[in-house]
RNA sequence: GUGGGCGUAGCUCAAUGGUAGAGCACCGGGUUGUGGUCCCGGGGGUUGUGGGUUCGAGCCCCAUCGCCCACCCCA
């Protein structure tokens, strides 16, 4: 029997490191005042086929349950949020800040970094309008960054903001029916070849004159900040706000000490689905890996999903991927956390001592464990060092008669005689 | 869904078409009052699976499954 493709088996080793990046992600949530809460991993088919697009229903693990009816194993978070919430739209105190780390699901073909199955940190904020919590949601992302042991030469967060994006195809003339193939261009500047780019944009029936703006854009040459100052007065009220939204954005980065961290890009606009404002993505600097994070601004979703008329914003953090580069950087427990001491009896008749201290250590809060079946002094403590335990207490009947035990500290070699009922205190974790 | 690479012990890897091995790990012993280094021994494999070629296949051929990488797409 083997496990099923694009599955995993997590191991104590894995189950360790799987078990930091989740206590970083909560530590860092809670600090912000987000909530934790969770929902079914298996949903009604049809909660995604009324949001996602046809391409995430068709990599669904769906099947029919007992009852006949069609179901799906949950692809993404959103909708599970978005349906949770109207239902208590009404109750639930503004705005909304929620965070969960579900587990989901895909059936598709794994490659690096993607597989059939991850975890991925969920933050919400729901019923906010303001710029500031699009600088509060990306500072969450950052901060389980910096948590986690990463700087800012290892992690970039590239914004953007769709409104900006949609300013400017406007001005550059590109007509609606190419928008959805432009976006889709700009979304691809960083990963295919320059003349590539040039034919996805000609092909959509974008101008030569427009190609070349939207690829200063993309590249950075000119700043979006830049290259609108002088248009200001050609564009809409909508494109105006966000443009000073997104200084206003970048301000409250700074405040939180994450300037270092962003970079405002052009060629980020999230795929095609639902954002409506402010975007963002973040990555690995050195790194060729996919996004770690990605999310935004998605003011119309839960009103389309039948909801109350809602702004919302969130992002999503995988596993695998961040997974990926806490290890190249050394930055994951090697080894499952153990024991902190063992107690060794010396010879059979002192096992059941042995067992009354390992209870005793267990009630100070020690984690304590003493062996089954003791193999003699030498063996034990051989034992015990081989799997990293810092402590061995030895129990001998000489030191027992005094009422005292050896306690040795496995990593300096130095042992001592202690006090039965100053053991626990000496036993440093 | 498409293309490429790779499948030998738990892990890393050997083995001209001619008896399947090593290191690490694991278990036991040397050593029933003191570990990590050391010495000795042991369990482990239908060489991913199924066919074919051959006197003989881990090796060659076909198929299949799995893993990895890229593409497509991206929640």
């Amino acid at each position: 029997m083997q496990k099923l493709k694009g599955f995993r088996d997590f191991f104590p080793e894995e189950m360790a490191e799987r078990t930091h990046v989740f206590d970083a992600m909560r530590r860092v949530a809670k600090r912000y005042g987000f909530v934790e809460y969770d929902g079914p991993p298996l949903e009604s088919l049809e909660l995604y086929r009324k949001k996602s697009g046809d391409e995430i229903v068709a990599q669904l693990y769906t099947f029919k349950d007992k009852g006949g009816r069609d179901v799906a194993l949950r692809p993404e978070m959103t909708p599970t949020l978005a349906r949770m919430v109207a239902t208590r739209a009404n109750s639930l105190q503004k705005p909304i800040r929620w965070f969960s780390i579900p587990q989901l699901f895909r059936y598709e073909r794994n490659q690096r970094g993607r597989l059939r199955e991850h975890f991925q940190l969920n933050v919400d904020i729901i019923g906010a309008r303001e710029v500031e919590a699009d600088a509060e949601l990306l500072a969450i992302g950052l901060d389980v960054q910096r948590e986690l042991g990463l700087t800012k030469e290892d992690v970039v967060a590239r914004v953007n903001d769709r409104r900006i994006v949609s300013g400017a195809l406007g001005l550059l003339e590109v007509s609606e029916e190419s928008i959805a193939a432009t976006y889709t261009a700009i979304d691809k500047f960083r990963k295919v070849p320059d003349e590539t780019f040039t034919e996805l944009l000609s092909d959509a029936g974008v101008s030569d004159d427009a190609i070349e703006e939207i690829r200063k854009l993309c590249a950075g040459s000119v700043s979006v900040f830049e290259w609108f100052a002088p248009r200001l007065d050609d564009v809409d009220e909508p494109t105006r706000k966000a443009v000073a939204d997104l200084e206003t954005y970048l301000a409250r980065m700074t405040e939180a000490g994450f300037e270092d961290f962003v970079e405002v890009d052009f060629s980020i606009v999230r795929g095609l689905a639902y954002y409506t404002g402010i975007v963002f993505e973040l990555y690995d600097r050195k790194g060729k890996e996919r996004a770690i994070c990605g999310g935004g601004r998605y003011d119309d979703l839960v009103q389309s999903l039948g909801g109350p008329d809602l702004s919302a914003l969130g992002f999503g953090m995988g596993d695998v991927v961040l997974s990926l580069m806490l290890r190249d950087r050394g930055l994951m427990p090697k080894a499952p956390p153990r024991s902190d001491v063992v107690v060794i009896p010396v010879g059979a008749e002192l096992a059941v001592i042995a067992r009354l201290i390992t209870t005793e250590l267990r009630r100070a809060g020690k984690r304590a464990e003493t062996p089954y079946s003791p193999a003699g002094v030498g063996k034990d403590l051989k034992a015990t060092g081989q799997r990293g335990i810092p402590y061995a207490v030895i129990v001998g009947p000489e030191e027992w008669a005094a009422h005292e035990v050896n306690l040795k500290d496995l990593r300096t070699g130095k042992q001592s005689r202690v006090a039965i009922d100053a053991l626990a205190a000496e036993i440093k974790t």
